[in-house]
RNA sequence: GUGGAUGUAGCUCAGCUGGUUAGAGCACCAGGUUGUGGCCCUGGGGGUCGGGGGUUCAAGUCCCCUCAUUCACCCCA
């Protein structure tokens, strides 16, 4: 292979066609089922001042070790966005928006970045599409931000996510299981691995995440018998909203997030295709963030949910149909004329491609076999005589029709199609 | 940040124990009719064998370094 001196960064992508469309069929259903929802689109800059960031996460890998910072040439401490949530909260306190209806109910769409050694799966940068819903304690909200990226899974085709559930407890409860947590792995600390020796110091949930020390963990104590009344009757709500709607969903109680700012829910939803450890998407609760971030207290749940994995889940499903439309091929002298066909044809809505090769009428053809279903030739004594030959590839059959004729007949022809290239 | 694997044409790969001008398939371009595609035939373009250094009479083939990719851990979408 050619190494070009410049290349693209590390864990980023160039995305070609056609998975570049198989994104813009994904996003265009996650939109129109976010609206459906009742979800208004919110766009945030991809960069935004560090603190926004810092703030959130202190203990939070993502925001810690792997930012894309910078500071640009008047000074400014500026972060790639390594997440949506703490972007969105910046906005809603921001823009004032707990002072509209309530719930607020936004989503948003673009790409993250994070400093990570790329694996499968894993990007430097990658998209996220994720929703937020603001203003609300209710369980409802936690099922409704949840069913929305379950529909999501559904609508584009993904079968059999594995949802899971927890509760990391509340300010009220969860001290006491923290504290629970580390007596019982500071008795065990020998028989711990590196990591989790590290974790017990900074981040004691996370030991609930190791995969090595599953030995220990399967006897440590349980977060559900630490739950306060509150809690245990809100995750008990949200599961059965879930349940109600005949979707299946497990509780998991080894499931905490990276994230520090989650309270009461989390959840995360895998597939089978993608192992253990890679999730498709992921939220919980964060009632205490836009009171950390300086705004006014406000209950709140999300979701994050990462395109690049999904395409890989659903394999070869949203692929686009190849475009199938008209070719104008000319005879030599009349490429002016094929243009202007081409062009009038676009505006009827057909999907038209001409040579721009200059190309001999053979190599046209061989060409448009490619790209189109019928091929129309411009040119000789039939144009003279307003008559232009049109030729099916798929029956070969060839026939000559009134110029004025071709739009009729390509609409029996044809699907019309201006989505884009996409066809459903 | 840690560990493993891999790097030969656009793509997928061959190149035996180091030995003349580095190959195949696919893809691309052209020709095989003066105005007609797909199949077939012929021809063509395209590689400083990731880069640098070393060993050797001789290296794509051996050694070292480096870069990149990839997989796992960490962490996460």
């Amino acid at each position: 292979m050619i190494r070009p001196e410049l290349q693209r960064p590390t864990g980023t992508q160039d995305i070609l066609a056609p998975q570049s469309w198989r994104f813009e069929k994904f996003r265009r259903i996650a939109l129109d089922t976010a609206k459906a929802y009742g979800f208004d689109l919110i766009e945030t800059p991809v960069f935004e001042q560090s603190a926004v960031f810092l703030k959130v996460g202190e203990s939070t890998d993502i925001v810690q070790h792997e930012r894309y910072a910078f500071t640009d040439v008047g000074g400014d401490d500026l972060t790639l966005r390594p997440e949506g949530t703490a972007a969105v909260a910046r906005a809603y306190i921001q823009n004032g928006l707990y002072n509209e209806p309530k719930p607020l109910k936004v989503v948003y769409w673009g790409p993250m970045f994070r400093r990570e050694r790329p694996q499968a799966e894993r990007y430097r940068q990658h998209t996220q599409f994720g929703a937020e819903l603001y203003g609300s304690e209710d369980p409802a909200a936690d099922a409704e931000i949840i069913l929305l990226a379950c529909r999501v899974v559904e609508r584009t085709g993904l079968k059999d996510p594995d949802v899971r559930i927890n509760s990391i407890g509340c300010v009220d409860c969860r001290p006491a299981y923290r504290q629970a947590l580390i007596e019982y792995y500071t008795e065990r600390r020998a028989e711990l691995c590196q990591d989790c020796q590290n974790r017990l110091e900074k981040n004691p949930l996370r030991l609930l995440d190791c995969k090595v020390d599953v030995v220990v963990r399967a006897t440590a104590p349980d977060l559900s018998t630490f739950w306060c009344e509150a809690c245990r009757t809100h995750i008990e709500a949200v599961t059965a909203a879930i349940g109600a709607t005949g979707r299946a969903i497990r509780r998991d109680p080894f499931l905490v997030r990276g994230l520090d700012y989650y309270t009461r829910t989390v959840f995360e939803v895998g597939h089978p295709s993608l192992g253990p450890n890679t999730a498709l998407f992921g939220g919980g609760r964060y009632d205490g963030l836009t009171g950390a971030m300086g705004g006014p207290e406000s209950p709140a749940v999300g979701f994050g949910m990462g395109i690049e994995r999904m395409l890989s889940a659903l394999g070869t499903a949203l692929t686009p149909d190849p475009q199938r439309g008209a070719y104008v091929a000319n005879l030599p002298g009349f490429q002016t004329h094929a243009i202007a066909v081409a062009e009038s044809l676009r505006g009827e809505g057909f999907a038209v491609d001409y040579d721009v090769m200059g190309r001999s009428l053979k190599a046209q053809l061989r060409d448009a076999s490619r790209r189109a279903a019928v091929v129309v030739i411009i040119g000789g004594e039939e144009w003279e005589r307003g008559v232009v030959e049109i030729k099916d590839f798929s029956s070969g059959e060839q026939q000559a029709i009134g110029r004025h004729d071709l739009g009729s007949y390509l609409r029996h022809h044809l699907e019309r199609d201006s989505d884009g290239g996409t066809t459903a």
